[in-house]
DNA sequence: GGTAACAGTTATCCATGGTAACTATTTTTT
DNA sequence: AAAAAATAGTTACCATGGATAACTGTTACC
């Protein structure tokens, strides 16, 4: 599939610039908003749960959630262990997350205009096959 | 499609770092990639043939461009206009091309082990149609 | 020949993310 | 139970990639 990474990463530039543009209402980036979307989904979370969701480390997520307790969309509740830090929404966060939420699925929407449902369906099924397939060969521990 | 998004985009960064880790044997990274690419396939370019290409602002390439000149892997041309750099290929950029494409070519390959050609093809043409929606509901001029 | 448009560069800033080194806890080992 | 190792989070620093604004030359237009 000659061409393929192009037109992936073609495409990402727009979508993420549409994205947070779309955001910026509230502030917010889309980087921002994988955390909201996370502890909405999963309850109350520590900040290692979201790093090891995003594969990204722990410093960028401690910017990330300090970034929304500023914003007031998080606030920290305890927890036994006393080394993590659970986060949680706030009631501006539920607010803001049911906003934002309604704004990225109609994007979501516009943006598959004029494709057939069946194209959309194999397509949003291929793309988690890829990761997988890029992420099984970083064999990070086979040294 | 609700999730489709979040589907896109956690793909990019395994897929950007793999690329990038590929081409680190050769000093490049794949933003560097698409300029060797782009005059490659469409023979000697200027700066701006190539910024609109990849819809970035002209001091982003003249970065990427200086810094493959400091590889000596482009060189600049005589053209007519002045102002005007054309630049092209060197000998070794041509190697690196070769070297460059193959990899990147096996790792398209690999990354579409599992998955069905008919699955692919669709995949691969409806990117672009997504990013038609995208690009044209960016609405720049209508101001 | 003067003005406008264009190609490219420089300087500066922003967003995102990584690594290394550290503190404070908890868990495991002995 | 004390020592060592592992874990969660933070801080400081750096790299990448891209944007904007202001500038220099050069060419096109009238």
């Amino acid at each position: 599939m000659q061409g393929f990474f192009q037109r992936y990463l073609s495409l990402y530039r727009p979508l993420i610039t549409r994205l947070n543009e779309l955001m910026s209402t509230y502030e917010l980036s889309y980087s921002l908003w994988q955390v909201i979307f996370y502890i909405k989904n999963n309850g109350p979370s520590t900040l290692v749960d979201i790093a090891n969701q995003y594969n990204v480390e722990k410093p960028t997520i401690t910017r990330r959630v300090q970034r929304l307790e500023d914003l007031q969309i998080v606030k920290q509740i305890p927890g036994i262990d006393r080394r993590e830090k659970v986060i949680q929404l706030t009631e501006i966060g539920e607010e803001v997350y049911q906003a934002c939420r309604k704004e990225i699925t109609d994007l979501e929407n516009r943006v598959m205009d004029g494709i057939a449902n069946e194209e959309q369906m194999i397509t949003f099924q291929t793309l988690p096959k890829i990761q997988g397939n890029i992420m099984k060969g970083d064999g990070r521990k086979s040294e």
